[in-house]
DNA sequence: CCCAAGACCTGGCGGC
DNA sequence: TGCCGCCAGGTCTTGG
């Protein structure tokens, strides 16, 4: 479920209900995630106040006066806010009690997700440290993406999954953006002229930012029983949809498969 | 350094 | 209805 609009969207969503509140306690049913669990989390953040829910590529930054929680949602994580006694459902492994009786309730069915913990800056943890830049920032821009894929024979869809280069865009989304830019997903990143960098880095801004206002409409209420998303699929224009018609050209959308991924694109539209 | 494949998990689906 | 193989929105790790 998460790409980056949806963990965007969920930090919207579960910051005001946070930022300011205290721990009253962490319950961990199911310590094997992505990583363990760290032990001891309850100690920890007992009596402590969240200060601030912040995001750096998918992982959610929960920041505290003496370390942050940092969250990931993995492929099927979802978070969401109830009431602290609500009976856990199978998947539901780590609860944030908060003072006031409410928690923060993380399932993940596939256990992908993550549950760490720092004392020390979290954006020198060894997972965030050598992150690539965000996509919706500033420094995301043609130049730096031309920069970046210059020595790359690697096809363009896996460049711009690769974190290093940039974060956030995830398997739907890379589809999407190459779509928008008309460029084939199996060219050589090393390949595309300046302008076509150019195209590229704003269409991914273009897709995230708009799926992020999908999910806000379909995601807003955090506070609510279900946190499914469902949300922009009717905005997709070739995820999914091989063997239809191309919605510019009338042409049939392909699938492929990289890195073991399953890729869309159309073959006339993009080249 | 770059790249492809493997690994971690569970659940849903289509086919037989 | 049951079993089997395949697929799934992520990303770290390994081996060439």
């Amino acid at each position: 479920m998460p790409e980056l609009p949806e963990v965007e969207t969920t930090r919207r969503g579960i910051a005001p209900h946070l930022t300011g509140h205290g721990v009253a306690d962490v319950i961990v049913r199911h310590p094997r995630l992505r990583w363990p669990v760290p032990r001891g989390l309850a100690g920890k953040l007992r009596g402590h106040a969240i200060n601030a829910v912040e995001r750096r590529a998918k992982y959610l930054l929960l920041r505290f006066d003496h370390g942050t929680l940092i969250l990931h949602l993995g492929m099927s994580g979802s978070l969401r806010l109830l009431e602290a006694a609500t009976p856990a459902g199978k998947h539901d492994h780590f609860d944030l009690v908060l003072d006031g009786g409410r928690a923060l309730r993380l399932t993940d069915p596939r256990r992908f997700g993550a549950v760490l913990w720092t004392r020390d800056d979290p954006q020198q943890h060894e997972l965030l440290r050598d992150l690539g830049l965000e996509p919706l920032g500033g420094e995301f821009t043609a130049d730096y993406l031309h920069a970046g894929t210059r020595k790359r024979k690697a096809a363009i869809k896996l460049v711009i999954m690769d974190s290093k280069v940039v974060v956030g865009v995830g398997n739907i989304y890379a589809s999407e953006a190459l779509f928008r830019a008309g460029i084939h997903p199996s060219r050589a990143a090393g390949s595309l002229s300046r302008e076509r960098c150019a195209r590229l880095a704003t269409a991914i801004k273009e897709v995230l930012n708009a799926a992020i206002e999908q999910g806000g409409t379909t995601l807003r209420d955090f506070t609510g029983g279900d946190g499914k998303p469902g949300y922009f699929a009717q905005e997709l224009r070739v995820y999914g949809r091989a063997g239809e018609p191309c919605v510019t050209c009338g042409t049939l959308v392909k699938s492929t498969r990289h890195g073991q991924r399953a890729t869309y694109y159309c073959p006339r539209c993009q080249r």
